[in-house]
DNA sequence: GAATCACATAAGTCAATGCTTATCTGATCG
DNA sequence: CGATCAGATAAGCATTGACTTATGTGATTC
């Protein structure tokens, strides 16, 4: 399943889709506006996205909401935090982040 | 650059190299043990990782060391760090994991 | 129930990619 | 200096992948 995550993620359009869901929920028609390619690319970049665990779908009548699946960002974060020992610069950004949320 | 970041990690072999060079430097000969493919197709993945500024090398006499480049990992935290909201779950574990860092 | 809308699937095309063998470069050592 | 070793580059091949147009499916609306 990682290696569905970082394939999925190797495309930049798939990642400027994921980037847009990650503002808010939409389905596949607001989803692919602005995007300049067809309504079949994003249907299948759709399907990666989903199958890589990154995204969710929600069946509203005739439409299809789409979200990000927190699943998968769980997962890379998992991947991540295996490499977060080479990054200490930004340990204290991150702690200071983290603090900020208590309020 | 993030595009070159992601592209590279796409491929299951490259995170293999990545990973073992994250637990210690060596060089394209010992990188290579294990792996099963041929000594160009370890110095091209080489190259395509340190092209995505996720490894660098060291001259050392005959033999060039690799190892982890911070900078491409501070990338990675940069871009995921935009999507830690969707995981909530995970804020206290690594709120803890950082209060263990400072003993 | 016929037309339409949202989305998925099929099929084909073209570029990118990961691998191989063969060869080159550049440093070490007899 | 000739042989050898570490690694990079060249060239070719097979596969994958992102896109297109065309068509299918299932829900809505008149």
């Amino acid at each position: 399943m990682e290696d569905d995550i970082f394939k999925a993620l190797a495309d930049p359009t798939r990642r400027a889709l994921f980037a847009k869901l990650a503002t808010g929920a939409r389905n596949a028609t607001a989803l692919r506006e602005g995007m300049g390619i067809s309504q079949p690319a994003v249907s299948q970049h759709i399907a990666v996205l989903r199958g890589a665990g990154l995204i969710r779908e929600e069946r509203a009548g005739r439409f299809v909401n789409y979200s990000v699946d927190p699943r998968g960002i769980e997962a890379i974060g998992r991947w991540f935090a295996r490499y977060r020992a080479f990054w200490p610069d930004r340990i204290d950004d991150l702690r200071k982040l983290l603090g900020e949320m208590d309020q």
